[in-house]
DNA sequence: GCTCTTGATTAGAGCGCTTCAACACTTTAT
DNA sequence: ATAAAGTGTTGAAGCGCTCTAATCAAGAGC
């Protein structure tokens, strides 16, 4: 649909009325400040052998025809972007927004762009974007709790140098492009389930992240924390996912069901509020009837009123140690690194002793309702 | 500090050994199928007039090599990138990367890229930002919550066509070159005082967004909304800001003071949540000493355990005009438009009629604590 | 007076791509 | 037959910039 009706792109830029032209180049300030073009570039990029004469002419030409930099032309020539690609998961989770937030001030810091696509839990629109940026020859790529798979992620590290973070892939990274910024979610899980287990509680269920990046870690954290308390036969695990939507139908089965647990570990944070929502609705009081612990310490685990025990993911410095990697390699290094960051457990108000009498079984959380429900 | 140490940045791409040079180009392409360069060029967009036989033995080449298009060649050869830009004041707020959300999706249907960048509540920094993007050449900018000044925007407007999104600079945009979409503060201001006057509030202070693109319209309306109620005498605007943090000095100011207010109408969810935490730290109790309103109905206000009275604005909406404000503007438009959405009152849990006794000055909130805290 | 340095400036090739005009080669019209 | 009108393909110019090597100007050394 590229007919004749589209007329020339020489898109004007509302300036005064007589060049023909879009936006100024290199050349026309040349050729204002009557210099060759390449004294241009020398002064555009601050080089120190330039007559302070010259450097002042060229830089009084471009201030006056409004001159910028092509950065394509730029990048083209100079056969390096310096620009870093992140491809996020999820956007409106706020914990990758906040690792974002530490790729970007790395990034900054080092005088490197970033270009931020959004996967939007979708990985078809991952693997574009992927796409998009190994075309906008992007220097370094660091993936933020992305959903794509081992092969993937081979095929890309072949490209350009990737760093992988906040995702799992359970050790099965075997790629040598490959680095990777991680807490240990199977260390975090194995802290929520002591930490459960020490305020006496053993049913505990685990509603995990589906096929979420970080979900198989933690299940299996869970799963280990359980065998270790000698709870292995009580292990629970329900297909749940990673917003608060996923945690309606799965609450809803609980519900209905005889034997519930005393407490809950949901994969993340905007889960764990999702399943508080359900238990409200149902009457079900946390932590009095149930205790709840989410995952990543996001602002909303911290809000008074939801006052979420979770466990703290270091947001800002998994971004920021993504760029060092990126750096890193950038500057020769070959082997893939891998950090681990130890998780923290934050205790708030949605974990508890378990209820009395909820030791036996047969007790139902429709059953449960302990008396007053909070706020209004 | 790029002396000599640094060495060739021929980054290879780990691939196999032979070839000296980093990726194929189409060059390369057009060798391996034996073509000329030109052709290839026409396959790789898909040009109908190429015959079926060398269609296929380019693209077998091209796989073969692993070809990926350079973008900023091609951006600079065709003169044009399909690139929008767009600067986020806050990425963190949930409301922004919504409108995002928006933005990307009606970008992506119209094939056209986006490049976020996030201003992180930094004038300064939003600055830079809109450098770099009028840099990278984008052909339309997307300024989402900007705190950027009329003088800032007519200069960028003059280079490329230019949307505001969610900021209003009151009406003194007079720039022709840029568009806005927004909902309306004012009225939205307006619903809020109407409702919370309707339950029976008079003192019903308003803690502002600081200087935040949308506070001034919203502090107006709530001015505006007083009188309209004839308590115009009552009205009392305190300065806050954009997100939780901003909440707590305000909050512990007026604790302090006598003659506290019955309501209280925060900027946005993020500083009404920061409310929130601040009274229920102080035992105060909402709504049964003070009613709280937000605005954005950000995910967050429909927790169920915050449960806030908001006011929404429909985001994704508003990012999808944007584009297609952009749009219409490449398409030659050359008047600025102005959309202005209906913002809609939604009541939830953090409003009700105003504790008995209240009436009357005297009232400090420190002394109210009504009985009974929630949850725990 | 001549060569040697040193320092400031510039010509020009080249980055990977698009695109226009030209070209060979049909096919169709006359 | 020859001209006219397609088809499919290509050479080469050019997008805006960088950067190497060459050039020029001016003093230093002998």
């Amino acid at each position: 649909m590229n007919g004749p009706a589209d007329g020339p792109l020489g898109r004007p830029a509302g300036g005064a009325a007589g060049q023909p032209r879009g936006r100024p180049t290199m050349e026309d300030v040349a050729e204002r400040a009557d210099v060759s073009r390449a004294l241009v570039s020398l002064v555009i990029n601050g080089s120190p052998k330039v007559s302070e004469q010259k450097r002042r002419r060229v830089l009084e030409a471009a201030r006056a025809l409004g001159y910028r930099p092509n950065l394509m032309a730029r990048s083209l020539a100079q056969q390096r972007t310096r620009i870093i690609g992140v491809l996020v998961n999820d956007l409106r989770n706020p914990f990758f927004a906040e690792v974002v937030e530490g790729v970007e001030t790395a990034a900054e810091s080092d005088e490197f762009g970033i270009v931020v696509l959004n996967g939007r839990r979708d990985r078809g629109r991952e693997l574009a974007a992927v796409e998009t940026l190994v075309q906008l020859q992007v220097e370094g790529l660091a993936l933020v709790g992305t959903q794509l798979d081992r092969d993937d992620l081979a095929e890309v590290a072949d490209i350009v140098p990737t760093v992988m973070v906040a995702s799992d892939l359970v050790g099965s990274l075997d790629h040598p492009g490959v680095d990777a910024i991680v807490t240990d979610g199977r260390r975090g899980a194995e802290l929520v389930v002591e930490h459960l287990v020490s305020l006496g509680h053993e049913r505990i269920l685990h509603i995990d992240g589906a096929d979420n990046a970080s979900a198989a870690e933690r299940r299996q954290g869970y799963l280990r924390g359980m065998e270790a308390a000698g709870l292995g036969g009580q292990a629970d695990v329900r297909t749940g996912g990673d917003d608060e939507a996923a945690a309606f139908a799965v609450i809803d089965e609980i519900l209905a069901e005889p034997d519930a647990p005393t407490a809950i570990f949901a994969f993340n944070d905007l889960l764990a509020a999702g399943v508080l929502d359900r238990l409200d609705d149902a009457g079900v009081s946390v932590p009095a009837d149930v205790s709840l612990v989410g995952f990543d310490n996001t602002f909303i685990a911290a809000l008074h009123h939801l006052a979420l025990t979770t466990v703290n993911q270091p947001r800002l410095t998994m971004g920021e140690m993504a760029v060092a990697a990126l750096l890193e390699r950038l500057n020769g290094r070959d082997e893939p690194v891998r950090h681990t960051l130890e998780p923290e457990l934050v205790v708030r108000g949605t974990t508890g002793p378990p209820p009395p009498g909820a030791a036996g079984p047969g007790r139902s959380l429709a059953g449960a309702r302990s008396p007053g429900r909070a706020r209004i």
